[in-house]
RNA sequence: GCCCGCUUGGCUCAGUGGUAGAGCACUCGCUUCACACGCGAGGGGUCAAUGGUUCGAAUCCAUUAGCGGGCACCA
């Protein structure tokens, strides 16, 4: 026998997926169909420094179930990969590499740096592509896109000057994020807020007065140092406290400077001690109450967080926290000091060096936002587009940040993205043009220098869903293929990237870019814990491919769909045994194929003879699966595909199918019965491998090549004339006319006389050799008939010597017994065995349990409530249930008396 | 501070207004001619707590506790 007992994943893995490709599978131009319904997706592009983590794999594996899904099912279907330039990270990592020979990127000069960079990314850069095709990811790499292309670009530069030309892109002074070690200005959402124990400093403040008599303010504040930069001291107008001192002077200490002290709503009474001290330079709130009245900036801290010359001599070039000292220090010595106390408060970090934020007053590009705003949520008003899943908390957390939207910093100062388009004449004049050509002919000189600043990476990333597909151009890609399916993404990039690419699509093209966001649950380790490189906790998605197969890791990442959850290698095992169960069931259908072969009418009889038991109910199981796992796939309850998929082909197929056909299929001489039966289980065991394949690609293209009788015809007629490939064939749909609940009805009691059989055995410790008779008594003329038609496998399942099947049931004394459902019961002689004692302790128990249900249900009946209430369906399901459970009870009664 | 989510057998998780589910782990038996990554048979949960709505609640509502997450210019 040439198939090995266990199935080893490495050899498919290595071997389909550079066919799949070659054979151009991925792209939708395999679709021959030009009525064709079209399914895309883009792929939130991984930045070109990033390597597979799990997030992505699980990323992934959702988008290529759904996209091999439909697929199948004669979509022309695009899933678009590429890549996001990724600005500071990938500045950073380069500067990194330039560290370790010496050098910074200065000595470089910007031209070299940025040529170092490219260098870079075609050498080391998007592994994480690379990564992907083990994923078995069926992207269309002929449509690979890169932030930095040319035709991205142009989309990128094409966006900027519309949007300045409205009115909406500006440049201006505002206090902005600075981030003094990357030496650039970050949007609100790079930065992150930690809790920080800190110390809330208590400084006096002596006001001017006419009089000489001395009187002192007492501010509180977090950051002394910044004292040195106030222009005003601000009061709640309503605080009695202070309003004699509204409209006084106030004179700064360790400063000759006078400054107001004035009324602002903003100021919270409650607080500190109710007065603020007010560094329009360097503080958020306090810039804006500058605005409010007037106030002057003056700036004491620059880029580096070092003091400026206007701190005053002593400061100026100290650290922003040795000036602290220094500040706190001199307070104390001149007396003003009041107290510090411990103080826990958030501070802004860098979200990628951590480095504490210093808000500074700076020159910067915005991006008004307003508008665009309320393209987005007009759009979720009238169409409740996007449509989120998990739709809870999503939808609600996605527009309550845009109802708080404010403007967005898009420029940063970084060498690596795209330069503003904009460029300035000698007298500073600017020019904002799609081209340097451009805004030559505009300023009527060629003397230009262009801005040196580069976009935020997001700005470039908003455009992804349509920049990908060829716009500004009308091309057949952007026709076809926008607005997008879904959007598969994690949920902290809901802000930074989904919205915004709602509020530039709606913008440029005036439609939702994507129809559906489906947001995905977080991996977490076996604590709980986020897997992240600092605290070393990571699961490395290739060590788990390496160790249990990509299919078995694809099934547990599926099953994840949108939960957080822990990772825990037992399941990815418990997958890998299922991926093993698939190839043995199949090994032990390849064994017998021996005139066989898949077969669209394998399942037709001559002049309308009913089918056996057992491939009536194959067919009627295999067609409710197919409904349940398209129902689940198109509405995103990967989980509950997962489980159909498991549960139909290792219980249904393996533990039932495959047993009950098993004399037919191995019996020794050829015949067509034996045709027959070997090419239903291929039949079935190929539609299964199809309805498997979008979650499981490996393994299930491994075996459908190897099938019998596989061939173009079983392709979707979309894919009429390409090689044949599971991964096109037409995935099954459910034929409602198949699904029988008589079969299923009747299988359930073929099953459940098996089952007690075994349960007998089982507790009477009958050796599995020992054959036994079977005596079954039924009521029910159907069901002696069923029981009798398929007496053959049920005494093989059973292990029965013969089986007996009778109206009553009439057994010897020494007889175990048992009920079944519908009032039948079955008893297995066992002389010598049975312990009578014992076994009416047995029925007892079993009639016990069966009594309390009763009692349960007599109580629920009697209420008169119910009875009026309640459904008359429900009603009647209860009397129904109460009387199953008296007619066996009767039965185990009556059983007991024959033991005696 | 505001908002949100989660709490189901030993573990990891599904599920849902009308008889509590899976995988793993556990117990017993099995070299049954596809598979010990297996086969067969079992044990195990008053679905966090309290109160309410309902004929009926693990499922809906409220409160509480624990855990987790998001947002926020309180110096």
């Amino acid at each position: 026998m040439e198939i090995p007992k266990t199935y080893d994943p490495k050899q498919a893995e290595q071997e389909h997926y550079a066919r799949w490709e070659a054979e151009g599978y991925f792209t939708p131009e395999i679709n021959g169909d030009p009525a064709a319904p079209v399914f895309c997706i883009v792929i939130p592009p991984p930045n070109v420094t990033g390597s597979l983590h799990m997030g992505h794999a699980l990323q992934h594996t959702l988008m290529d179930v759904m996209t091999r899904h439909k697929r199948m099912c004669g979509h022309k279907t695009l899933w678009l990969p590429g890549m996001d330039h990724a600005g500071i990270s990938t500045q950073l990592m380069v500067n990194r590499e330039l560290k370790k020979e010496g050098l910074t990127r200065h000595d470089l000069g910007r031209e070299k740096f940025v040529e170092r960079v490219w260098q870079w990314k075609h050498e080391s850069g998007g592994q994480i592509l690379n990564q992907m095709r083990r994923e078995g990811a069926s992207v269309d790499w002929s449509r690979e896109r890169f932030t930095m292309d040319e035709g991205l670009s142009r989309a990128v530069r094409e966006v900027f000057v519309r949007l300045y030309e409205e009115g909406l892109i500006y440049r201006g002074d505002r206090i902005v994020n600075w981030c003094p070690t990357d030496q650039t200005v970050l949007s609100d959402l790079e930065v992150e807020k930690t809790p920080q124990a800190g110390k809330l400093y208590y400084l006096q403040y002596p006001v001017k007065t006419d009089d000489g008599t001395e009187r002192r303010v007492t501010v509180a504040t977090t950051r002394p140092e910044t004292m040195l930069g106030d222009t005003g001291v601000a009061v709640n107008p309503k605080d009695e406290r202070y309003r004699e001192l509204i409209g006084t002077t106030i004179k700064l200490p360790l400063t000759n400077r006078e400054i107001p002290l004035f009324a602002d709503e903003y100021v919270d009474a409650e607080f500190g001690t109710g007065a603020v001290k007010v560094t329009p330079a360097h503080d958020p709130a306090d810039y804006e109450m500058g605005v409010r009245h007037n106030l002057p900036q003056v700036v004491v801290i620059d880029q580096h967080a070092r003091m400026t010359e206007d701190a005053g001599a002593e400061f100026f070039g100290l650290d922003r926290y040795k000036a602290r000292e220094l500040v706190v220090q001199q307070f104390e010595e001149l007396g003003l000091l009041e107290k510090v106390v411990d103080y826990e408060f958030s501070i802004s970090k860098c979200e990628r060096c951590k480095t504490v934020i210093e808000p500074l007053i700076s020159t910067q590009w915005f991006c008004r936002m307003a508008e665009l705003r309320d393209l987005a949520l007009g759009l979720m008003n009238e169409t409740g587009e996007p449509q989120f899943t998990p739709e809870v908390p999503y939808a609600k957390v996605y527009t309550d940040w845009l109802e708080n939207l404010r403007d967005w910093t898009i420029s940063r100062q970084l060498w690596w993205g795209h330069q503003i388009p904009a460029w300035y004449d000698d007298e500073g004049n600017v020019y904002v043009a799609r081209s340097e050509e451009e805004a030559r002919s505009a300023a009527r000189t060629d003397k230009l220098v262009q801005d040196a600043d580069v976009l935020d990476t997001w700005f470039s990333s908003q455009l992804w869903p349509f920049s990908t597909l060829g716009w500004p151009d009308e091309t057949e890609d952007l026709k076809t293929f926008y607005p997008t399916s879904v959007l598969v993404t994690a949920r902290d990039i809901i802000f930074l990237w989904v919205s915004r690419m709602v509020m530039a699509g709606m913008k440029f093209l005036g439609q939702t870019p994507f129809h559906d966001v489906f947001v995905t649950g977080t991996v977490l380790d076996k604590h709980g814990q986020r897997m992240s490189k600092t605290k070393l906790n990571g699961i490395d998605p290739l060590d788990v491919f390496d160790k249990y197969g990509v299919d078995a890791t694809r099934l547990v990442l599926a099953s994840t769909g949108s939960t957080d959850s822990r990772w825990n290698d037992n399941q990815v095992e418990s997958y890998r045994n299922f991926a093993n169960k698939i190839w043995n069931a199949a090994r032990f259908c390849l064994m017998n194929s021996e005139g066989a072969g898949v077969n669209s009418e394998a399942f037709k009889t001559e002049n309308g003879t009913e089918l056996p038991l057992h491939d009536r109910w194959i067919l009627s199981r295999l067609n409710r699966a197919a409904r349940e796992v398209n129902d689940a796939v198109n509405s995103y309850q990967f989980h509950e595909a997962v489980q159909t998929l498991y549960h139909f082909f290792w219980d249904d197929f393996c533990d039932w199918y495959i047993e009950l056909t098993k004399q037919d299929v191995t019996a020794e001489a050829a015949s067509p019965a034996r045709d027959t039966a070997r090419t239903r289980l291929v039949t079935v065991l190929e539609q299964a491998l199809r309805l498997l394949h979008p979650f499981m690609p490996y393994i299930t293209e491994e075996l459908w090549q190897r099938l019998p009788g596989v061939g173009e015809r079983l392709l979707h007629p979309a894919y009429k004339g390409a090689r044949p490939t599971v991964m096109l064939a037409a995935y099954p749909q459910a034929d409602a006319a198949l699904i029988d609940e008589r079969a299923e009805g009747e299988m359930a009691a073929v099953i459940d006389l098996i089952s007690r059989v075994r349960n007998i055995r089982s507790e009477l410790n009958v050796k599995p050799s020992d054959r036994v008779r079977v005596l079954v008594g039924a009521g029910e003329e159907r069901a002696r008939e069923v029981f009798e038609a398929n007496r053959d496998q049920i005494a093989r399942l059973a292990r029965a010597s013969d089986i007996s099947v009778r109206e009553r049931l009439d057994a010897p004394r020494a007889s175990a017994r048992a009920v079944l459902g519908g009032g039948a019961e079955v008893a297995v002689p066992l002389e010598g065995l049975i312990d009578f004692e014992q076994e009416r302790g047995r029925l007892a128990r079993e009639r016990e349990k069966l009594q309390k249900e009763a009692a349960k249900l007599e109580a629920q009946l009697a209420n008169p409530q119910f009875a009026e209430r309640a459904p008359a369906e429900k009603v009647n399901e209860v009397k129904e249930r109460l009387a199953d459970i008296a007619g066996r009870s009767a039965a185990l009664a009556q059983m007991a008396e024959a033991l005696k």
